[in-house]
DNA sequence: GTCTATATCCAGATAGAC
DNA sequence: GTCTATCTGGATATAGAC
């Protein structure tokens, strides 16, 4: 029973229940997946009735797509991409690598969309390669161009290491708290931090 | 219209029935996940009735739990767990990094596997902790004993670097592979192997 | 465009014959 | 123990009033 102003925001022409309803079926199919989230509760949980999100999208199927593929596209900027990345890599690695690790621990949604993600990454393979070309990639290659400018750090294949940076980060939130692993193997953030960072400067030439 | 041989094996007393059925619901909770299984699909490609199935198994969630926790337990004792572990680090240490990723890049079940596991562990975290419990875990310990067993790698902290190793394989495994990447970023195997193996050794003292 | 009401189908689970 | 047949609820999707 809530009235809604038209016309609030231009920016983009996205009518309001069309945000309504991609807000109701991001809290849905974010928490149960795709299989186990019905329509009926996504109308329920937009405020608005199902025939209404039927008009503005073509079905199930498409809602979804259009859902994960808005977040893979605007919402998870990495917490990689937005610092400056300049200065000295005992400094800036290791800050770079906690505030990473970090941002994914501390953010469950994110935390439910990777889950999602890969569990429907069989059934929608196209929305796992708009992650990997959006996320992963841009990811990889800021952490590439860093030790390419620092040659000092002596990587001799700056792109598989960065690989192994980003998977031992994201394999660390997923053990310790999508799989909730933090209650058998529990492990400091700092402990990752420290090996981690220790892994990438000892060898270099300081 | 098979016929089937009783008392074949008397190693568990597992009738043939249940194994048909955990055979056909591996077949199709491997595929589909737990809320895209239909109990009538698993009845059929186990090649008995659903009511054969309610017979041996609570519902549906106690079949999954049956399943996936059987697999997590008997099948996977993952790659690094087979090997001898001793000898020349140079050497041992690239040949475990390479049998392991190659271990899991070549099952196509292990990674069906781990897709279900990661998407129903909001659902089923027992499961999650399961795995960690009984496959991660062992894995880690392993690995670490290695590393300390063998001084002259010169590492601060086995178990966090451990956890680094299995990452960065188990991540660079999830990317090419579960989330079709390898179209997207290509990047053979041996490079990634190269690429940890020599981030290990550059360190040690030999 | 949005709603209520409904068509249609399929899911999980069981009854009862054998 | 195993089957066929069935109950019951809930799912996707739409018709038709406003």
């Amino acid at each position: 029973m809530v009235r809604i102003r038209a016309n609030e925001v231009s920016k983009e022409i996205a009518s309001d229940k069309v945000e309504q309803i991609l807000s109701g079926a991001m809290q849905e199919f974010l928490k149960h997946g795709f299989a186990g989230t019905s329509m009926d509760r996504v109308a329920q949980a937009a405020g608005v009735s199902k025939a209404t999100v039927y008009n503005h999208f073509q079905d199930k199927e498409g809602l979804f797509k259009t859902l994960i593929e808005q977040l893979a596209q605007e919402k998870f900027q990495s917490a990689f991409g937005r610092q400056p990345l300049q200065g000295e890599p005992r400094i800036v690695l290791r800050q770079l690598i906690a505030s990473a690790l970090q941002g994914m621990i501390c953010d469950e949604q994110h935390q439910a969309f990777v889950r999602v993600l890969i569990g429907e990454s069989g059934r929608f393979p196209e929305l796992a390669q708009t992650w990997v070309q959006h996320i992963m990639k841009p990811t990889i290659a800021i952490l590439c161009k860093y030790m390419t400018d620092h040659p000092e750090l002596d990587i001799p294949d700056p792109e598989a290491t960065a690989r192994i940076m980003i998977g031992a980060l994201v394999h660390f939130m997923m053990t310790q708290e999508m799989l909730h692993g933090k209650e058998i193997i529990p492990m400091e953030s700092d402990r990752m931090i420290d090996a981690l960072t220790h892994l990438m400067l000892r060898g270099a030439q300081l």
